[in-house]
DNA sequence: TGAAACGTTACCGAATGGTTAACATAAATT
DNA sequence: AATTTATGTTAACCATTCGGTAACGTTTCA
């Protein structure tokens, strides 16, 4: 999965906070959505499902604690990550923290680098279990994530980067049509902007390595991958 | 044997782990000790003669690795498994810890439920007998990780610290590419900030030694070990 | 037929990784 | 404690390849 489809929930009362968090967290490309107390924050977990809750643990009201308890009662959220930020030394917080559910902690003051970090380390045991069984079949190739590389019959190919992850999005929905925004969404990632005939080249390159019949062109919307 | 005979020296010096963990524990139905200092830890392990020392390694005066090779002296408790409890990415104290007699380590943060689990295990091991399966084998290789030695066949590898994590960290899984941020991450922890060309390196070491052609480079992405 | 969309090729620059040596630091040895 | 050795990291430079674009060719369909 891309990080632009990872959604991540801030919750902390400080407007500061929030947004050195989101800036910072944002501008790795994940999704960004706040709350200023754990009442929002419950609301807007249910509404947007996060991975990831960063949950700071004073707050007025509700505090962290409490708002984590609750979150844990979610169904929905069983497999959201929750992590709190404490002030460095409140340990009673941590092991408090820990009880309500918390999967993990980040101490303030927070340091950009370290919060990324951390952040990248929680969501890899997400993906990982994303990404453990998700081979893509389809034909007679097998397309593995997790080792880059895909098996056509009893050889192994070996892709650029680019055009394993272009193979693999369209070879995860067989005979699906994927418009060219689409793909640029999602292989490319919104921010980048790449020229028009970008997508065909390497198209061309699949086609090549895989096989023309393969890869199909609709032509106005975009490609389809069909076995 | 009960749990309710199974008796558990606790040693830390900060009262809320030590609470936390206590909590825990005997809510499990063992029997808890504590001592906040090395030298309470070895009157309290001598007095009461206990299955399991879970043993901090920071600490004041006496520090975890001390305490445990004193302990390790004393004839009575050379059945006794002690534990450390060690800061997540603090590698080196682990070696430390299984130089001064340690059998093996929690790491902070401490989650409740791992903290249980882990207790049973290193309980049950005691209970059947003594049988190390940290090792990984890949190919000819074996990696001992209690040992911190690499066997190829019959030969013996002795590798340094950094080339011998990222060696195990990559054959825990033989073909999964791990991308260079994971391999920072998970070999030089996340809050140690290294140069761009570290990783290379330390794989061109052990290609010379391992062979080039059990690690392959994935560009753009990472490396894999493969057997 | 001609405009729009896609295909193809060749080429270039930037990104990425490889390699070596030098430097820094930690460990071991005397 | 001083010296030597081993280990870890950085810097500098080289080699490769990947990704993208330009330019032109081809198809499609009104």
């Amino acid at each position: 999965m891309k990080k632009k489809n990872t959604k991540i929930l801030l919750v902390d009362d400080e407007p500061d906070v929030l947004e050195i968090l989101s800036y910072n967290l944002s501008s790795e490309g994940y999704q960004i959505f706040t709350a200023n107390n754990g009442a929002k924050a419950i609301k807007q977990a249910q509404k947007h499902n996060p991975h990831l809750i960063i949950l700071d643990v004073m707050m007025p009201e509700m505090d962290g604690i409490e708002a984590c308890e609750q979150l844990r009662q979610i169904p929905e959220l069983s497999e959201t990550i929750i992590t709190f930020l404490t002030a460095r030394g409140e340990d009673y917080s941590q092991v408090a923290g820990f009880e309500a559910g918390a999967d993990d902690y980040i101490t303030k003051p927070i340091k950009p680098k370290v919060l990324v970090s951390k952040v990248k380390g929680l969501l890899r045991r997400f993906k990982d279990v994303e990404l453990s069984d998700s081979n893509i079949t389809a034909g007679n190739l097998v397309i593995n994530r997790e080792q880059y590389k895909v098996q056509r019959g009893k050889e192994e190919l070996i892709l650029p980067r680019k055009e394993f992850e272009l193979l693999a999005l369209l070879a995860s929905k067989p005979g699906k049509v994927f418009k060219r925004d689409e793909i640029l969404d999602r292989v490319w990632g919104n921010e980048v902007v790449v020229g028009g005939r970008t997508i065909d080249v390497h198209i061309r390159k699949l086609r090549e390595k895989i096989g023309d019949d393969k890869f199909k062109t609709v032509k106005g919307v975009g490609y389809k991958f069909v076995i």
